[in-house]
DNA sequence: GACATGTTTCCTGCTT
DNA sequence: GAAGCAGGAAACATGT
């Protein structure tokens, strides 16, 4: 099941250790399952037959056509047998209207809808929470937790995009990839989790709020949300006052003014003293218990001190652990200590990077470059002169062949983006590479 | 203008 | 023999 999930289901999530965490996550509700089906107090998380407050998208429909990649009946053969119904869901809003929609909802087993939301096809948030936690959506039965709107629906998610984004440009479903981070990073059960009532926030919206207003979203994790919001959005304050400030970051400060003066106009105050102590205590230590609301540190004149590297990363993994893995990286230095801007003629536009977005991309993924094994960050080029084809399309060079291309894949072996394959056998020994700990991002 | 980066181009030799 | 791999060397475009 892990090795069959890894190489069909999770393509789309593009973090190694988000997969695992998710797959541990379904692993352990595939097995309570496994032990008591009839008895089960986390079967409505599978079941059809309770209303819930998530709007059923097409996606939602699609999950039956595809959910036959993955047999549960080969690892669990006492789950019921397929059935057909339809279902009527509401979505409540803040504005108290109510949003109902009948569809005819094919339901499978309670298993096979948790591999269909990892389908690479059908990732999206709201499958995966609709299939995966059931508590996560029933708290909307709670009138008092209707102020809330539930997790947007609809909208594939990049788990990792929201780490190439600052904190005040992340979109709701950023905000959500980033409690999955959270949660993950303190072993937290995403279904602890009230996510739901951080789905109608945006990460405007989150640099305004309070810590009580953390923890009136969720009592139990509220403050530990709010306390890495603070760490996150200090080092991204640190690392941008010691870049230079390219337009794009000039932009960005711009944004971030706009919303000191959004949050002073909401009447909310801004205590120096706080920030103060934030200076002094550095930006590794931050104090949760603060209720200064997070924009506070936009005011900040000075450097703060820090090593500019906070990261993500779990502690779990080998040295080989590569790309993707959410990390800020560390600024590269010039020769008389300042750092570097990245260089802008290739921004964005590596071939690596290119590689990695061909490999997220359906019209490519698998014709042309495809995974081998993404755990391990091991991926084959399928048909070699079209995607040398599109790399010249790319870089408008018409001439472009892949005896080239490969050449320049292989200058990233010195750089640590890639990494020879290893000579198992268990790969084609021809077409196929490996990212490597420096393919980041 | 020097330098850094990230290729691009051409090449030889080798392996599959 | 074709395709691919490995890596040296130089050139190039772009940005600092």
């Amino acid at each position: 099941f892990f090795k069959s999930s890894n190489n069909q289901f999770f393509p789309s999530i593009t973090d190694r250790s988000n997969r695992h965490f998710l797959l541990s996550s379904a692993k352990q509700r595939l097995r309570k399952i496994a032990i008591d089906p009839s008895s089960n107090t986390h079967s409505s998380a599978f079941s059809v037959h309770i209303p819930r407050p998530i709007l059923i998208s097409s996606q939602h429909t699609d999950i039956t056509s595809h959910a036959n990649q993955f047999n549960p009946a080969f690892i669990y053969p006492s789950v019921p047998l397929p059935c057909t119904q339809t279902r009527t869901d509401y979505l409540p809003s803040n504005d108290s209207q109510q949003a109902c929609i009948s569809e005819k909802h094919t339901a499978i087993s309670p298993v096979a809808p948790i591999a269909a939301a990892f389908n690479p096809s059908l990732m999206c948030l709201p499958a995966l929470f609709d299939h995966f936690g059931g508590e996560i959506l029933r708290s909307h039965m709670n009138p008092a937790a209707a102020q809330f709107k539930p997790i947007p629906n609809n909208e594939r998610v990049d788990l990792t995009r929201f780490l190439s984004k600052e904190p005040q440009e992340w979109t709701m479903g950023d905000v959500i990839a980033w409690l999955l981070h959270v949660a993950e990073r303190n072993d937290i059960p995403i279904e602890d989790l009230e996510m739901q009532k951080f789905a109608n926030c945006t990460g405007m919206v989150l640099i305004q709020m309070h810590e009580t207003d953390f923890q009136q979203r969720d009592a139990v994790y509220g403050s530990l949300l709010y306390a890495e919001f603070r760490k996150l959005l200090i080092e991204e304050r640190s690392i941008n006052k010691c870049a230079y400030k390219s337009p794009e970051r000039a932009s960005t400060s711009r944004v971030t003014d706009d919303a000191r003066v959004s949050c002073i106009n909401n009447g909310l105050s801004v205590n120096p003293s706080a920030l103060s102590s934030l200076l002094m205590s550095g930006s590794n230590s931050v104090n949760s218990s603060s209720t200064q609301p997070l924009d506070t540190l936009s005011q900040v004149g000075t450097d703060i001190s820090g090593s500019g590297t906070f990261s993500f990363n779990s502690p779990v993994g080998s040295d080989e652990t590569f790309m993707l893995r959410p990390t800020y990286c560390k600024v590269r230095k010039n020769k008389d200590g300042r750092p570097r801007k990245h260089s802008q003629h290739t921004k964005g536009n590596k071939l690596w990077e290119f590689i990695r977005d061909a490999l997220k991309d359906p019209t490519t993924c698998p014709s042309v470059v495809r995974w081998e094994d993404p755990a391990e960050g091991v991926f084959r080029i399928v048909e070699s002169e079209k995607l040398a084809q599109l790399w010249g399309e790319r870089k408008n060079n018409q001439k472009m062949t892949y005896e080239k291309l490969s050449r320049a894949m292989r200058t990233y072996y010195e750089k640590r983006i890639l990494v020879p394959v290893p000579k198992t056998g268990l790969y084609p020994k021809k077409l196929v590479y490996k990212f490597g700990p420096s393919a980041l991002g």
